[in-house]
DNA sequence: CATGAATGAGACTTCATTCAT
DNA sequence: GATGAATGAAGTCTCATTCAT
């Protein structure tokens, strides 16, 4: 009945099949998920009420309930395919030798990562941030992410920043630690930028150097433990 | 009536008079606060029920608003005091000499802030939970937030940054910039260790230095913004 | 949502429009005013509970709040439509004119009150018991209560009663005397007839020419303040 | 415990013996009933909370309870004792020769009794106000009340009423019917003096002169039931 | 006598969900 | 498919009353 799985772990099937998902979506189910996206938004899931979100998308309160079995079905709807397409990039099938292909080093490699998610999480802001505040109370769709992310994911960078280190361009740290001082960059950026000072006039393109020439120093010089005593 | 003031802007206040708040606590409310961050912090504000914190506090839910007006009352008297002690150690009258004499590097200043944070959100870490859900949808407790960490907190920090830069030690970003990639490392250090992760054996010490010569590193070495004409 | 208007100004409106207000009211929506009706006028508005005008409806609570957004609006429902029907008959449209062409004299015009309002009281005893109970409290009504009655009521009897002394039918004291005179005992009666011994045997039409012979010679007799010191 | 009676039919042996209620009254016991008046006054019975009486009052909440054994047992101790003084007047051990010998006619008699009620309104506006609200809700006061007015004030007007009827002062109507005629006028001017208008100003003197002279008039001319078969 | 913390029943109200139309 | 009236469980909060101090 509902065209969106309510299976926590069918999103990544989504991503693999390419997007289409459940087909036709009807203009009041769209109202129903913009409403939707925007209420939970702004007011977190638990405190969104689906009267409001009935009012909002112009649709009687019952119609909500026939498209999604219950409330929490929509907000899986809503958030299932956007963590699909937030690990996209890293899912496709040829990652590693694309990669490896494509940029010349790990700088270029994050260039290019950091310009497409900043578009990413620029279109799917509400999302995002609906996605943030609810994944610690779904368990469920946490460890399907966690896990997807280990699995999907991390083997496929692990691969590349083996290679990077190979090529000498990145210093001999665990990967998972290289990844995680990246992300954390990253991550911050992004969240410096649309979540706690949006309001800023931000030249991208130079704070994305920066945060290249950042990483990209952090993790290229000497010893990492440079302490001779520890 | 309740100890803890209610009044959103009040919790600065709390760190300045460095007091123990509002006196006597009895037994039973400590047990209501104690409950009560458990509870919000496993299942969100919105999603706790006042009755289910009565119940773990193994009081009547009558006793929860003789000391708290309302829910929400209760939310803040547990967030205010936290969140002023989360910036304590950059208010303390003489942050910004005692950072100078103290510390001979912005690596051995690093150190002691990470080491110091450690071991607050360790022991907070529940209410740090709660904190970071709550803070998107408590506007005026958020724009207090914000007021005092640019006022209070940020206004130090730069002066030592300016400090450390004109020493050669730091490169010549701009300080909001270099402070942003530093919280960033350090931020996605504690949420690893904690949030994501807190199941890994982790070597804090080891990877207090993996952070701070990731950041000295990132933040000593050469132009921060290659492009010519910048 | 309500089918009666919650805002407390409105009820002269009703009036004016003549009208059945907002449509149908479903069945629930009848036997919900008709229980609410009963138990505030048993215990009054404060001391009756919402479930137990539920129960007595048989309806599930939350029914009652589908229809009333509060408990005071569905007091207010049942309160303003009848007071607007209280003083329908004098704010027709052609009061004075009518008034003066159809009763030869003040005690015509008094028995065809009387009989009017015997009637209305008679139907709607219940609910003019709570407006007595409620008007104290209920500021806002109260005001818009009088406001009407000076406006709309008080200036159409005045005219008429000028009209009635110019023709030497009643005693020349000031128009606001004699209706408050006037009133006293007509309100005397129908408050003894129905509130104090509904018990006893009226025979109705040889009290109201008791009341209006009482009225009639009291008003019409020589001077009013007759004592000359005074 | 209560120094006050709560069972509601004790409220007359208070008048007969003479005003002596239970004896001393605490300070606070005062500042009790003085905030109950006012807040019962205010919002009514109900409505009104003895946690906001005793916070009025500057008490503990506990206090009233040690007083008074239940909030309804505060309430018949505020209203029984004005009860007893309305009808006081006239429960005098010599009504009836006393009124014959003091008053040479029914209109003395009038302006003695409105000017004695006049003044004792105005001092006890507050607790008639609840007096009034009250009644309807409280059976067993109000059946107390009614038996009271009939068997000891009733019996006594009534008797002097057949006395002014058979000097010819009066109408020969039943008494009871002269008793409501009267009342009516009279508490009529009451209420409106005191509770309708009480902004206006007054001259009381002369209204009470234009009441008694209504009633007088309306009580004495030609034949009250003019159909000639009654 | 007085206090006020504690209680628990019950108040009003919201809400996700169902179902007859 | 769409509606929205109806539901009843559960939510937050109030209140009269008790009792240990």
């Amino acid at each position: 009945m509902s065209t969106e799985p309510s299976t926590e772990d069918a999103w990544l099937q989504q991503l693999l099949e390419l997007g289409e998902s459940g087909k036709a979506m009807t203009n009041k189910q769209r109202r129903i998920v913009q409403a939707a996206v925007e209420i939970f938004a702004e007011k977190g899931y638990s405190a969104a009420s689906t009267s409001e979100i009935a009012q909002k998308a112009g649709v009687a309160e019952g119609t909500i309930f026939r498209h999604y079995k219950t409330k929490k079905d929509l907000l899986l709807s809503i958030i299932g395919p956007t963590m699909a397409k937030l690990v996209a990039p890293f899912v496709l099938r040829d990652f590693t030798p694309v990669l490896e292909a494509s940029y010349a080093g790990y700088d270029d490699f994050l260039r290019a990562l950091v310009r497409n998610r900043l578009e990413f999480v620029r279109r799917h802001l509400p999302v995002i941030r609906i996605l943030l505040q609810e994944i610690p109370f779904q368990t469920e769709l946490r460890e399907e992410f966690k896990a997807v992310l280990m699995r999907e994911v991390y083997v496929r960078v692990e691969k590349a920043i083996h290679h990077f280190q190979a090529q000498g361009q990145l210093i001999a740290l665990p990967a998972f630690t290289v990844v995680r001082l990246t992300v954390s960059v990253v991550v911050g950026f992004l969240m410096t930028r649309f979540m706690l000072f949006p309001e800023l006039d931000w030249n991208e393109e130079e704070e994305l150097e920066i945060c290249v020439n950042f990483i990209m120093n952090g993790l290229s010089a000497g010893p990492s433990v440079p302490r001779g005593e520890e």
